[in-house]
DNA sequence: GACTGATGCAACCGCAAAAGTTACATATCA
DNA sequence: TGATATGTAACTTTTGCGGTTGCATCAGTC
């Protein structure tokens, strides 16, 4: 796999999950179909898990499946579960030679926010159902 | 540095240019200001002076300079100058296991280019000279 | 209760991207 | 001609991440 490969892994995973909610699947189906390893398709669902957007069964029978409905799991909650943001947190505290610079990396780094909150805003607006279809 | 050192840097050298846009400025300023090496520096804004950005005069007294007015520089140009995709290019280009999983693959790749261009709008609504002041 | 099959998680390897560094060619001006 | 700047290639170091192995844990099934 290659560059995003976590947000496109999570991705298809939950597209193919919204087609058949009732359906339970192991990480080791999974990982064949996305052509990857079950320990890493644990690694990515468990970030989902933890954002509410999976539960996971463990032993026998046991596998993944999503915690909400399909049209209640938007693009937004994905990107926001996996932790990929375009700012750098902490980008602000960075030491600054003089107390001018200081401000304007605040400023920078505001003006980055602003942009990263109107992009979640965009996502926010598609959720799983709709990757399919059309 | 971190992640999104190359738009941090770009955007906060732009910044101060933008503040006085007639001052010349060497590398090895902006490498000091910024905490970093001057090759390293010449390398980000040589990406921005092949997208037509700045300019740089060699020689004795040479530097780097903004190549437009501060306000007819916006944060989309600097975002398409680093060629920093959100999303990978080629993705839609995968083997897939199945037509429909081909399908699907179109599907998320297209969706992730209409997110990766409202976010390129947003970036085009602030310019680089809108980063100082409020 | 033992067995099977699933998640959970830690530890490591290997690779690739990017920063950082060094070195040097080239261009410009005093 | 010398000082000073960019341009660029080559190399090292760092970092993130996919991949892998191993094992503990848990839950059904025999």
């Amino acid at each position: 796999m290659k560059r995003n490969s976590r947000l496109s892994l999570a991705l298809h995973t939950l597209s193919h999950m919204a087609a058949e909610p009732d359906r339970i699947r192991t990480s080791a189906d999974i990982a064949d179909h996305a052509g990857t390893n079950p320990v890493v398709v644990r690694r990515v669902l468990g970030s989902l898990r933890k954002a509410g957007l999976l539960t996971s069964e463990k032993g026998h029978s046991g596998g993944w499946r999503l915690a909400r409905k399909p049209h209640d799991i938007t693009l937004a909650d994905v990107y926001l579960a996996l932790d990929e943001r375009l700012v750098a947190a902490g980008e602000a505290h960075e030491p600054a030679a003089c107390s001018v610079e200081h401000a304007l990396h605040r400023r920078v780094f505001n003006v980055l926010e602003e942009v990263e909150q109107s992009l979640i805003d965009k996502l926010g607006e598609t959720s799983i159902s709709e990757m399919r279809g059309v």
